[in-house]
DNA sequence: TATGAATGAGTTTTCATTCAT
DNA sequence: TATGAATGAAAACTCATTCAT
């Protein structure tokens, strides 16, 4: 029952409204805040450009609907898997991390729409996204280590150590192939994340030996 | 002696170059490609405006030289370490890692430059830039694995594929703290550097237990 | 039985007439036509957006409309004081005067809607309010010497001029203190009216002197 | 010495800075300060849209400028007559009259603009004249009774009044005859000025009878 | 060679008006 | 008949680039 200021937009056709969404995000992806253009958005999505500020109000507002719709689609895939924990610290966060690659790997654009928003923001915005996500980040927070299987560690390992060596050793391997999955397809994409699943199994089982008994 | 289109500026005395290339490094840093101002730059640099387009030509040429300027500082910062090659793995690749925590913890600003310029720049010109920066990668990359003491091993683990785990975690380390850097003042991050090295060392330990015999 | 352009409109309630027209007269008085905003006008009256135009047109016409209602409004006030005519020529024109410092005192609103329409409009809508409201100027003059008391006067002075002369200082003393009835309210408006006609008195006592035997 | 903001503007050729002037004037003074548009000014100017910013900055910077302009032109004509004083207070008054008169007959236009620069206009705009014009107004202001022969008053006649009637006469000869200027040649409006004496001087007859002995 | 005055294509945003229902 | 969603023309302003000198 709450008026959102996007109600113009939230009630067109969903095919259009996708494909309106799908021209913001490919702009702001591509070109960040600042130098994406307004122009070029109604361009893309073949609308008059009156429309998209009868739609909007700002291009301000815009991008921050549009980063709040990315960073929804995104929190909405680790909600699926809150059930989901392993025992295995390993297979805990392999599994954590597998989720992540697949959206990566699946929607390259919108991860980097939503990777872009905190880096190469103006201040204002920056700030005005952090109250809006804040929210769906401390939703999807949930420790790493709870309810964890600790009888095979090493009694000299801490846990908590361990996970953020794994959680490190993850987070560099998004990283490093980042570029990639930005070059190619979604269906490329998830081969790609088969393939860095093995690598990262690879890394696991040196880790493994210095971690387990 | 193959003409570059830069001569107008590589004739300049060394003095004002560094000025003006400080100027430039820092409007491009904070404000990223598009919406760094020329006029900022000008004044930054105390040259009149004509002045930067007889240098440079475009704003393009401009940011792509700059863009080229800092990947080779970053570069010769490698070189220099050339000799420089502990035996033991963790200590090779440690001290490679700090070479280039101190790089960023030093020159904030410059590795932002450099950082983003991958990131969130006009699609024209990131090509451009990969192909210029291409060869630098390729020059600086080197064998990681040359010359160890592989007696420390055991026998079923593949020293390239530690190394890579080493390598991905010292990544992980930097993209992690990144942003902070990029908010102290160099003194504070040299400190910083201290910090995550004894982090590091710690997320070493865990590792060798499952290298090493 | 002439059909005007403006029936939708006249065939509504009067009740709601009016509220549609003071939201108008306001929104215009306060910021001029071009800077007079429709939305403005249809939130204050509580219509549809697309019902006003439906009333009127365009927003041109609902602004002709507008001022010529205020004309009238105007005329009518001039034309209640047919019958009272002192015979007295300063008294005559006191009185003239201060049923017009009066409406202003009463509707500063209104008033200011009628003087700027004539000075900060376009060329065309101007254009188009001379023709239409020039019925009305011709229709209240009416004669200011008619029925005088002549008795007075010294022999050379010609009543015409006398009574322009007055006439005179007084639209000199409206215009001197316009300003002021648009910033206070009604009553301090009357209580000012009484000021203006002291001091008017004063002038006059100076006039009578040249005027009268 | 002192550098203006208006440098750019005020180097260019004396005939192009007025041609320039006079199509903000022309502007300005049809339309007001909201409702004139910066893209008529440049049509009629002549010049390409980007000149008129690089000229002046902004809008409101122009339209001050030109204010400013229009204030200086008119009291530069009231400095003129400083020595100028006859003794007596209808000569006296009438003099400075029309000098006004013949400014606004010369430059209806000009006149214009003044007369709604400080109605019609934004409150922050008006703020901004104020201070800008305050000096001008001050300067321009001096002692209407001064070294007047005051023989000539009757004992009960405070001459203040008197000379405060006169001003209101012609005051509102100006306000009556200001419109004809305004779509009159300012050949035909000269001609105007003295019919408009002509009829001053059979008013101050009047009044001469009341305050003189 | 070196300059800075001048430019015009681009930016975001507003809002009177239309038209399908 | 009455409506409100949708529009596009116009607004003020920016800034990299050019070019006459």
């Amino acid at each position: 029952m709450t008026k959102t200021p996007y109600e113009n937009f939230e009630k067109i056709p969903a095919e259009d409204r996708q494909r309106i969404l799908n021209a913001c995000i490919e702009e702001f992806a591509q070109h960040g805040y600042r130098q994406a253009s307004t122009n070029a958005i109604v361009k893309k999505a073949g609308i008059p450009k009156g429309t998209l500020f009868y739609f909007f109000g700002s291009k301000k507002a815009l991008y921050l609907y549009v980063v709040d719709h990315a960073v929804r689609r995104f929190t909405v895939r680790y909600a699926e898997l809150a059930g989901e924990m392993p025992s295995d610290l390993f297979e805990r966060l392999l599994y954590r991390g597998q989720v992540k690659f697949r959206f990566v790997a699946e929607q390259p654009v919108l991860f980097r729409l939503l990777y872009n928003a905190f880096i190469h923001t103006p201040q204002e915005i920056r700030d005005e996204l952090r109250s809006r996500t804040g929210e769906y980040a401390a939703a999807s927070a949930g420790s790493l280590t709870e309810g964890l299987d600790l009888s095979k560690f090493r009694e000299d390992v801490d846990p908590e150590k361990a996970a953020a060596l794994i959680q490190l050793t993850l987070d560099g391997l998004l990283n490093k192939y980042l570029g990639t999955f930005q070059q190619i397809s979604p269906t490329e994409g998830l081969a790609l994340v088969e393939q860095i699943t093995a690598e990262c199994r690879e890394y696991f089982e040196l880790i493994r030996h210095g971690i387990y008994k």
